[in-house]
DNA sequence: GCCAACGTTGGC
DNA sequence: GCCAACGTTGGC
């Protein structure tokens, strides 16, 4: 079991809460992360079932706007193959693919609880997302942080 | 649109 | 391996 818990960043114009719940089987691959630390928690720490906070990011409410659930283990990221998408990587070889995703399939939507609200809490004072300079778009939680914010803040 | 903070690149 | 230059992120 060993369950894990993550805050994953996505950009509302690109793929929002909403998009996901419409989505064939209501999942997406979490495709164009380009950043290493990230890939790795995906590569070596995700498994199925992982809790994930789906949040908005680079947008007029930022926060989280929803839950979700890890649906596959890593696998090679498409769009790194891709010429036309924006994600393409010339680097990066179907032989020896460099970038991962694993596929993330919606649980529910809630109403947003915004970045300045989890700036309140005490108890979510240790939160990654909340600490000065952070950028890093995949983020684990503590399951204490996964709880409040599941049981205390998320309202369908 | 601004810009601080951060990650990556590449010359040396 | 250092580090300046550059590109990106993402809140505001």
């Amino acid at each position: 079991m060993n369950m894990r818990y993550w805050l994953m960043k996505s950009e509302p114009s690109d793929v929002s809460i909403d998009d996901l719940a419409a989505l064939p089987e209501q999942t997406v691959a979490w495709y164009g992360v380009r950043n290493y630390q990230a890939r790795n928690f995906m590569r070596d720490q995700m498994k199925i079932g992982d809790g994930v906070l789906f949040y908005h990011s680079n947008c007029k409410v930022p926060g989280i706007a929803g839950i979700a659930r890890v649906s596959s283990t890593a696998y090679p990221d498409a769009t790194q193959f891709d010429k036309s998408s924006h994600y393409f990587d010339p680097k990066s070889t179907p032989e020896t693919p460099r970038w991962m995703n694993v596929d993330v399939q919606f649980v529910k939507k809630i109403d947003i609880i915004s970045l300045a609200d989890l700036r309140t809490y005490p108890e979510l004072e240790g939160l990654r997302i909340l600490q000065r300079g952070n950028r890093l778009s995949i983020t684990p939680l503590d399951p204490a942080e996964w709880k409040f914010i599941t049981g205390k803040l998320a309202h369908a």
